[in-house]
DNA sequence: GACGAAATTGGAATAATTCTAAAGAAGGCT
DNA sequence: AGCCTTCTTTAGAATTATTCCAATTTCGTC
Protein backbone atom coordinates (compact mmCIF):
# COMPACT_ATOMS: atom_id res chain seq x y z
CA UNK A 1 0.00 0.00 0.00
CA UNK A 2 1.92 3.49 -1.01
CA UNK A 3 1.95 6.10 1.39
CA UNK A 4 -0.73 7.68 -1.23
CA UNK A 5 -3.73 5.56 -0.33
CA UNK A 6 -3.28 4.91 3.70
CA UNK A 7 -3.71 8.83 3.57
CA UNK A 8 -6.59 8.61 1.17
CA UNK A 9 -8.98 7.02 2.96
CA UNK A 10 -8.91 9.37 5.74
CA UNK A 11 -9.07 12.00 3.39
CA UNK A 12 -11.94 10.74 1.79
CA UNK A 13 -13.56 10.09 5.01
CA UNK A 14 -13.49 13.56 5.66
CA UNK A 15 -14.85 14.69 2.71
CA UNK A 16 -17.84 12.49 2.89
CA UNK A 17 -18.31 14.04 6.15
CA UNK A 18 -18.49 17.58 4.39
CA UNK A 19 -20.71 16.08 1.79
CA UNK A 20 -17.75 16.62 -0.98
CA UNK A 21 -16.37 13.86 -3.53
CA UNK A 22 -13.16 12.57 -3.27
CA UNK A 23 -10.94 13.19 -6.41
CA UNK A 24 -7.37 12.77 -7.50
CA UNK A 25 -7.08 16.46 -7.31
CA UNK A 26 -7.42 16.32 -3.82
CA UNK A 27 -5.59 13.16 -2.86
CA UNK A 28 -2.42 14.49 -4.87
CA UNK A 29 -2.55 18.14 -3.14
CA UNK A 30 -3.23 16.30 0.60
CA UNK A 31 -0.52 13.93 -0.20
CA UNK A 32 2.03 16.52 -1.33
CA UNK A 33 1.51 18.14 2.82
CA UNK A 34 2.00 15.17 4.24
CA UNK A 35 5.13 13.95 2.21
CA UNK A 36 7.01 17.19 3.03
CA UNK A 37 5.49 18.95 6.00
CA UNK A 38 7.75 22.52 5.16
CA UNK A 39 4.58 24.84 4.94
CA UNK A 40 4.49 24.93 1.31
CA UNK A 41 2.96 27.71 -0.59
CA UNK A 42 -0.05 27.63 -3.09
CA UNK A 43 3.07 27.63 -5.86
CA UNK A 44 5.35 24.85 -4.28
CA UNK A 45 1.85 22.58 -4.02
CA UNK A 46 1.39 23.45 -7.82
CA UNK A 47 4.75 22.17 -8.44
CA UNK A 48 4.85 18.88 -6.47
CA UNK A 49 1.52 17.90 -8.07
CA UNK A 50 2.61 18.68 -11.65
CA UNK A 51 4.84 15.58 -11.31
CA UNK A 52 1.85 13.27 -10.25
CA UNK A 53 -1.05 15.39 -12.16
CA UNK A 54 0.54 17.56 -15.12
CA UNK A 55 -2.98 18.20 -16.15
CA UNK A 56 -3.57 20.02 -12.37
CA UNK A 57 -4.17 23.93 -13.04
CA UNK A 58 -2.88 26.41 -10.14
CA UNK A 59 -6.94 27.05 -9.77
CA UNK A 60 -7.41 23.38 -8.58
CA UNK A 61 -4.86 23.67 -6.13
CA UNK A 62 -6.08 26.81 -4.41
CA UNK A 63 -9.60 25.18 -4.71
CA UNK A 64 -8.36 21.68 -2.89
CA UNK A 65 -6.40 23.66 -0.35
CA UNK A 66 -9.22 25.21 0.78
CA UNK A 67 -11.17 22.24 0.59
CA UNK A 68 -8.82 20.93 2.82
CA UNK A 69 -8.91 23.76 5.34
CA UNK A 70 -12.85 23.66 5.47
CA UNK A 71 -12.59 19.94 6.23
CA UNK A 72 -10.32 20.72 8.46
CA UNK A 73 -7.35 18.70 7.69
CA UNK A 74 -5.06 21.26 7.13
CA UNK A 75 -4.48 24.48 8.76
CA UNK A 76 -3.47 27.70 6.63
CA UNK A 77 -0.88 29.51 8.12
CA UNK A 78 -0.56 33.32 7.49
CA UNK A 79 2.44 35.80 8.30
CA UNK A 80 2.67 39.41 7.35
CA UNK A 81 1.30 39.44 4.21
CA UNK A 82 3.19 36.31 2.82
CA UNK A 83 1.63 33.76 0.94
CA UNK A 84 -0.52 31.77 2.62
CA UNK A 85 1.12 28.92 3.95
CA UNK A 86 -0.18 25.07 5.05
CA UNK A 87 0.31 22.51 7.66
CA UNK A 88 -1.14 18.96 7.98
CA UNK A 89 -0.56 18.95 11.60
CA UNK A 90 -3.74 19.50 13.30
CA UNK A 91 -2.27 19.22 16.67
CA UNK A 92 -2.61 22.54 18.30
CA UNK A 93 0.78 24.32 18.13
CA UNK A 94 2.27 27.84 17.26
CA UNK A 95 4.42 29.14 14.23
CA UNK A 96 7.95 29.98 14.31
CA UNK A 97 9.19 31.84 11.67
CA UNK A 98 12.35 31.95 10.84
CA UNK A 99 14.31 35.68 9.29
CA UNK A 100 17.08 34.17 8.49
CA UNK A 101 15.64 31.64 6.06
CA UNK A 102 12.06 32.41 5.63
CA UNK A 103 11.33 28.89 6.75
CA UNK A 104 8.21 28.03 8.60
CA UNK A 105 8.56 25.46 12.29
CA UNK A 106 5.82 24.23 14.39
CA UNK A 107 5.90 24.19 17.74
CA UNK A 108 4.47 22.53 20.02
CA UNK A 109 1.57 23.98 22.19
CA UNK A 110 0.62 22.76 25.61
CA UNK A 111 -3.00 22.30 26.36
CA UNK A 112 -2.98 23.69 29.67
CA UNK A 113 -0.85 26.27 28.21
CA UNK A 114 -3.34 26.88 25.46
CA UNK A 115 -6.29 27.36 28.00
CA UNK A 116 -4.17 29.71 30.08
CA UNK A 117 -3.98 32.05 26.73
CA UNK A 118 -7.95 31.33 26.03
CA UNK A 119 -8.58 32.49 29.81
CA UNK A 120 -7.13 36.23 29.07
CA UNK A 121 -10.13 36.47 26.71
CA UNK A 122 -13.03 38.66 28.82
CA UNK A 123 -16.23 37.78 29.87
CA UNK A 124 -18.34 36.79 26.76
CA UNK A 125 -15.56 36.71 23.84
CA UNK A 126 -15.75 33.29 22.30
CA UNK A 127 -12.55 31.84 20.19
CA UNK A 128 -12.97 29.25 17.67
CA UNK A 129 -9.38 29.52 16.45
CA UNK A 130 -5.98 30.88 17.92
CA UNK A 131 -2.97 32.10 15.71
CA UNK A 132 0.37 32.02 17.57
CA UNK A 133 3.24 33.38 15.67
CA UNK A 134 6.93 34.02 16.84
CA UNK A 135 9.17 35.75 14.20
CA UNK A 136 13.11 35.54 15.40
CA UNK A 137 16.45 33.44 14.96
CA UNK A 138 16.78 29.78 15.11
CA UNK A 139 20.18 28.12 16.30
CA UNK A 140 21.16 26.62 12.85
CA UNK A 141 20.19 29.99 10.65
CA UNK A 142 23.39 30.86 9.55
CA UNK B 1 -1.88 73.20 22.40
CA UNK B 2 -3.72 70.82 20.30
CA UNK B 3 -3.64 66.69 20.21
CA UNK B 4 -2.18 67.03 16.92
CA UNK B 5 0.99 68.86 18.97
CA UNK B 6 1.03 66.57 22.26
CA UNK B 7 2.19 63.58 20.17
CA UNK B 8 4.39 65.50 17.78
CA UNK B 9 6.99 65.99 19.74
CA UNK B 10 7.17 62.11 21.10
CA UNK B 11 7.32 61.89 17.05
CA UNK B 12 9.82 63.76 16.79
CA UNK B 13 12.05 62.01 19.58
CA UNK B 14 11.42 58.94 17.60
CA UNK B 15 12.34 59.68 14.33
CA UNK B 16 15.58 61.92 14.91
CA UNK B 17 16.18 58.52 17.03
CA UNK B 18 16.48 56.86 13.84
CA UNK B 19 17.86 59.44 11.94
CA UNK B 20 14.61 60.34 10.30
CA UNK B 21 12.88 63.51 9.68
CA UNK B 22 9.54 64.89 11.26
CA UNK B 23 7.24 65.89 8.31
CA UNK B 24 3.50 66.81 8.24
CA UNK B 25 2.55 63.86 6.52
CA UNK B 26 4.07 61.53 9.44
CA UNK B 27 2.75 63.83 11.94
CA UNK B 28 -1.06 63.45 10.46
CA UNK B 29 -0.53 59.68 9.56
CA UNK B 30 -0.03 59.01 13.32
CA UNK B 31 -2.36 61.52 14.66
CA UNK B 32 -4.89 60.13 12.56
CA UNK B 33 -4.06 56.47 14.40
CA UNK B 34 -4.10 58.00 18.13
CA UNK B 35 -7.27 59.79 17.09
CA UNK B 36 -9.16 57.02 16.29
CA UNK B 37 -8.03 54.26 17.82
CA UNK B 38 -9.96 51.31 15.66
CA UNK B 39 -7.24 49.33 13.16
CA UNK B 40 -7.84 50.75 10.26
CA UNK B 41 -6.22 49.99 7.03
CA UNK B 42 -4.10 52.15 5.23
CA UNK B 43 -6.81 53.13 2.86
CA UNK B 44 -9.33 54.40 5.95
CA UNK B 45 -5.90 55.88 7.21
CA UNK B 46 -5.71 57.72 3.48
CA UNK B 47 -9.54 59.13 3.57
CA UNK B 48 -8.84 60.19 7.35
CA UNK B 49 -5.83 62.11 6.62
CA UNK B 50 -6.51 63.65 3.46
CA UNK B 51 -9.30 66.47 5.43
CA UNK B 52 -6.32 67.37 6.80
CA UNK B 53 -3.51 67.46 4.20
CA UNK B 54 -5.48 67.25 0.73
CA UNK B 55 -2.50 66.65 -1.36
CA UNK B 56 -1.17 63.39 0.35
CA UNK B 57 -1.07 60.72 -1.88
CA UNK B 58 -1.92 56.92 -0.93
CA UNK B 59 1.50 55.88 -1.29
CA UNK B 60 2.59 58.06 1.29
CA UNK B 61 0.50 57.40 3.71
CA UNK B 62 2.07 53.70 3.37
CA UNK B 63 5.36 55.27 3.50
CA UNK B 64 4.31 56.96 6.79
CA UNK B 65 2.63 53.81 8.13
CA UNK B 66 5.71 51.70 7.61
CA UNK B 67 7.76 54.61 9.04
CA UNK B 68 6.18 54.59 11.84
CA UNK B 69 6.02 51.14 12.20
CA UNK B 70 10.09 51.21 11.83
CA UNK B 71 10.54 53.66 14.87
CA UNK B 72 8.56 51.47 17.22
CA UNK B 73 5.50 53.53 17.55
CA UNK B 74 3.05 51.53 15.47
CA UNK B 75 2.13 47.89 14.93
CA UNK B 76 1.08 46.09 12.34
CA UNK B 77 -1.74 43.50 12.45
CA UNK B 78 -2.05 40.80 9.97
CA UNK B 79 -4.84 38.64 9.70
CA UNK B 80 -5.63 35.89 7.45
CA UNK B 81 -4.69 37.98 3.86
CA UNK B 82 -7.00 40.56 4.79
CA UNK B 83 -5.51 44.28 4.64
CA UNK B 84 -3.17 45.25 7.27
CA UNK B 85 -3.89 47.07 9.76
CA UNK B 86 -2.39 49.86 12.14
CA UNK B 87 -2.27 50.05 15.84
CA UNK B 88 -0.74 52.50 18.17
CA UNK B 89 -0.60 50.37 21.09
CA UNK B 90 2.94 49.56 22.35
CA UNK B 91 1.79 47.58 25.71
CA UNK B 92 2.21 43.69 24.67
CA UNK B 93 -1.49 42.43 23.88
CA UNK B 94 -3.49 39.94 21.68
CA UNK B 95 -5.72 40.63 19.13
CA UNK B 96 -9.14 39.74 18.71
CA UNK B 97 -10.83 39.74 14.86
CA UNK B 98 -14.46 39.40 15.73
CA UNK B 99 -16.32 37.45 12.77
CA UNK B 100 -19.03 39.35 12.76
CA UNK B 101 -18.55 42.71 12.35
CA UNK B 102 -14.48 42.80 11.38
CA UNK B 103 -13.31 44.79 14.09
CA UNK B 104 -10.04 43.96 15.60
CA UNK B 105 -9.57 44.77 19.28
CA UNK B 106 -7.13 44.83 21.69
CA UNK B 107 -6.78 42.06 24.62
CA UNK B 108 -4.53 42.64 27.40
CA UNK B 109 -1.58 40.21 27.76
CA UNK B 110 -0.02 39.84 31.24
CA UNK B 111 4.16 39.79 31.28
CA UNK B 112 3.85 36.97 33.06
CA UNK B 113 1.91 34.90 30.18
CA UNK B 114 3.74 36.40 27.28
CA UNK B 115 6.98 34.82 29.52
CA UNK B 116 5.41 31.27 29.45
CA UNK B 117 4.36 31.55 25.71
CA UNK B 118 8.26 32.85 25.41
CA UNK B 119 9.14 29.27 27.01
CA UNK B 120 7.52 26.81 24.60
CA UNK B 121 10.29 27.82 22.52
CA UNK B 122 13.02 24.89 21.77
CA UNK B 123 17.01 26.68 23.41
CA UNK B 124 18.48 28.63 20.43
CA UNK B 125 15.07 29.65 19.49
CA UNK B 126 14.92 33.52 19.79
CA UNK B 127 12.10 35.11 19.31
CA UNK B 128 12.11 39.14 18.58
CA UNK B 129 7.99 39.56 17.95
CA UNK B 130 5.33 37.04 19.41
CA UNK B 131 1.71 38.21 17.57
CA UNK B 132 -1.58 36.18 19.17
CA UNK B 133 -4.46 36.39 17.40
CA UNK B 134 -8.11 35.23 18.47
CA UNK B 135 -10.70 34.63 15.96
CA UNK B 136 -14.27 34.48 17.28
CA UNK B 137 -17.04 36.63 18.22
CA UNK B 138 -17.88 38.84 20.85
CA UNK B 139 -20.72 39.89 23.24
CA UNK B 140 -21.81 42.44 21.58
CA UNK B 141 -21.58 41.52 17.76
CA UNK B 142 -25.06 40.91 16.91
C1' DG C 1 -26.42 4.92 -20.38
C1' DA C 2 -28.61 9.63 -19.22
C1' DC C 3 -29.17 13.37 -15.81
C1' DG C 4 -27.86 16.77 -12.50
C1' DA C 5 -24.59 18.24 -9.24
C1' DA C 6 -19.94 18.93 -8.15
C1' DA C 7 -15.24 19.70 -9.63
C1' DT C 8 -11.69 21.25 -12.70
C1' DT C 9 -9.69 24.30 -15.99
C1' DG C 10 -7.45 28.47 -18.30
C1' DG C 11 -7.63 32.87 -18.46
C1' DA C 12 -9.28 37.24 -17.03
C1' DA C 13 -10.04 40.15 -13.06
C1' DT C 14 -9.14 41.97 -8.46
C1' DA C 15 -6.89 44.39 -4.88
C1' DA C 16 -3.31 45.47 -1.59
C1' DT C 17 1.01 46.84 -1.80
C1' DT C 18 5.49 48.14 -3.80
C1' DC C 19 8.30 50.24 -7.20
C1' DT C 20 10.02 54.01 -10.02
C1' DA C 21 11.50 58.23 -11.53
C1' DA C 22 10.89 62.95 -11.00
C1' DA C 23 9.89 66.98 -8.25
C1' DG C 24 9.92 69.14 -3.70
C1' DA C 25 11.54 70.34 0.95
C1' DA C 26 15.10 70.65 4.57
C1' DG C 27 19.31 70.76 7.08
C1' DG C 28 24.31 71.69 7.04
C1' DC C 29 28.30 74.17 5.51
C1' DT C 30 30.86 77.98 3.94
C1' DA D 1 22.11 83.99 2.09
C1' DG D 2 23.26 80.33 -1.22
C1' DC D 3 24.48 75.77 -2.56
C1' DC D 4 24.66 70.83 -1.99
C1' DT D 5 23.37 66.62 -0.53
C1' DT D 6 20.04 63.86 1.34
C1' DC D 7 15.49 62.68 2.62
C1' DT D 8 10.66 62.81 1.41
C1' DT D 9 6.68 63.00 -1.28
C1' DT D 10 4.13 62.18 -5.34
C1' DA D 11 1.49 59.98 -9.34
C1' DG D 12 1.18 56.38 -11.78
C1' DA D 13 2.81 51.98 -13.36
C1' DA D 14 3.97 47.38 -11.91
C1' DT D 15 3.67 43.37 -9.07
C1' DT D 16 1.61 39.40 -7.17
C1' DA D 17 -1.21 36.33 -4.54
C1' DT D 18 -5.56 35.11 -4.95
C1' DT D 19 -10.36 34.94 -6.69
C1' DC D 20 -13.71 34.95 -10.19
C1' DC D 21 -15.81 33.31 -14.41
C1' DA D 22 -17.79 30.60 -17.94
C1' DA D 23 -17.04 26.44 -20.24
C1' DT D 24 -15.96 21.65 -19.99
C1' DT D 25 -15.32 17.37 -17.57
C1' DT D 26 -16.21 14.01 -14.08
C1' DC D 27 -18.99 11.33 -11.08
C1' DG D 28 -22.55 9.25 -8.50
C1' DT D 29 -27.32 7.91 -9.04
C1' DC D 30 -31.43 6.56 -11.19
Amino acid sequence: MSTHAIHSDALAQKLADSGLRNTPQREVVYDALLTKRNHPTADEVFARVKTQLPGISLATVYNCLETLVQCNLVRAVNFERAPTRYCPNLHPHAHFHDETTGTTHDIELPENLLAKIKAILPPGYNANAIEITFRGKMPDSR
